[in-house]
DNA sequence: AGCGATTGATAACAGTGTTGCGATACGCTG
DNA sequence: CAGCGTATCGCAACACTGTTATCAATCGCT
């Protein structure tokens, strides 16, 4: 048989490690095949025959983020209070996008020019928000939120938190702006616009 | 005295338009400066002698994303209500980042990989949003809404539109989603959320 | 007519993603 | 144990990118 293969499971492992560092380090424009491949000692090749080029390679990381990003939001513990609930998976939502701010703009802004989310992946993201859809499902049958479809209050508030946390992330904030409580407080007034009066 | 020199303004505005185009057609990727340049009959000189470079093109159309922007939402007509005029605003927000979604993308999501924008056009991000603020503070002033700093009411509201037009042109709304009523309904709930109880 | 100076197109440079070639290095066969 | 076959992977070529340096072209003035 032939020579023995490095382009193997670890390889890959290592690839999409360093990636992710590279861009968190200087953005997805420092995101280089070359420079990647030098650094875990390898050559542009392993990018091609392990992912299939470059927009694959992306394509891995925003699964992972979007594995990251699940993780930290069904860990939320809720309290069974609409409300207070919303409040908290908006928190933790903008906890993980702060964390690694690159991935989330993989996520959920077109911050590397040749991707686009395959279907299958971008079905994977709205998966994310099980947490969020449940809890609204369960205040609108328990008559707490106004009789409206459930999926028009999550995107509401995932378009609210998504927003703050992209403008926040892209600097168009001002400056002197105490952004977590007003965060807080932006949360819970829109949450408490959809409690049935 | 030297030749006549054939870059002038109106050559800068014909690359501008020309910029925008291409832009709108196939996404910020597709924006190349040779082809630019072909385009309008001249050579990549031109860039540099009326722009700086390509990220100052793209400032370029940052700056007039902005002014488009400004007049559509300065060009809503106002009602007094709160609640209504917020939810006037924000279709007109909506409608404006449909019309032009990559001068949109170029304006709030970091989709031109090496371009930041100035602190004094980010000052004039802002400034766009003066109808909103303005709606904003006489509503607090009024007392129809709760006693909060108004620029924590305009960010919410900032926030949630860009959020569910980010969502939208990103694709991460579900297939059947009817977006225009949703988009609505969310506006008014979340305006609702700030009325003083 | 010819000089001087400035303008702008051309071409070189360093970098990118991608692709095809070809040396490599192993297991199997003779 | 020599040598073949073949899968594998590094290197180099290709076409492109933004940027910069060069240098020919072109005008007004002497």
């Amino acid at each position: 048989m032939p020579r023995p293969r490095t382009h193997d499971e670890n390889l890959r492992l290592k690839l999409l490690d360093r990636a992710g560092e590279l861009i968190s380090a200087d953005g997805p424009k420092a995101l280089s095949l070359r420079k990647l491949a030098a650094d875990v000692g390898t050559s542009t090749t392993a990018v091609y025959s392990l992912f299939g080029g470059k927009t694959d390679l992306v394509s891995a990381l925003y699964a992972e983020g979007f594995e990251r990003f699940g993780a930290r939001m069904s860990g939320v513990s809720l309290t069974g209070d609409p409300v207070e609930d919303l409040v908290r998976l908006g928190v933790a939502y903008r906890t993980s996008a702060l964390a690694d701010p690159h991935l989330y703009a993989i996520m959920f802004t077109k911050s590397v020019p040749g991707f686009e989310p395959a279907d299958e992946t971008s079905e994977q993201a709205r998966a994310t928000m099980a947490p969020l859809e449940e809890t609204i499902r369960k205040a609108v049958a328990d008559g707490v939120f106004t009789d409206v479809p459930p999926e028009m209050i999550t995107v509401s508030c995932w378009g609210l938190v998504h927003g703050l946390v992209s403008l926040e992330l892209n600097g168009n904030l001002p400056e002197e702006f105490a952004v977590s409580t007003a965060y807080e407080t932006a949360l819970r007034a829109n949450a408490s616009g959809w409690l049935r009066r």
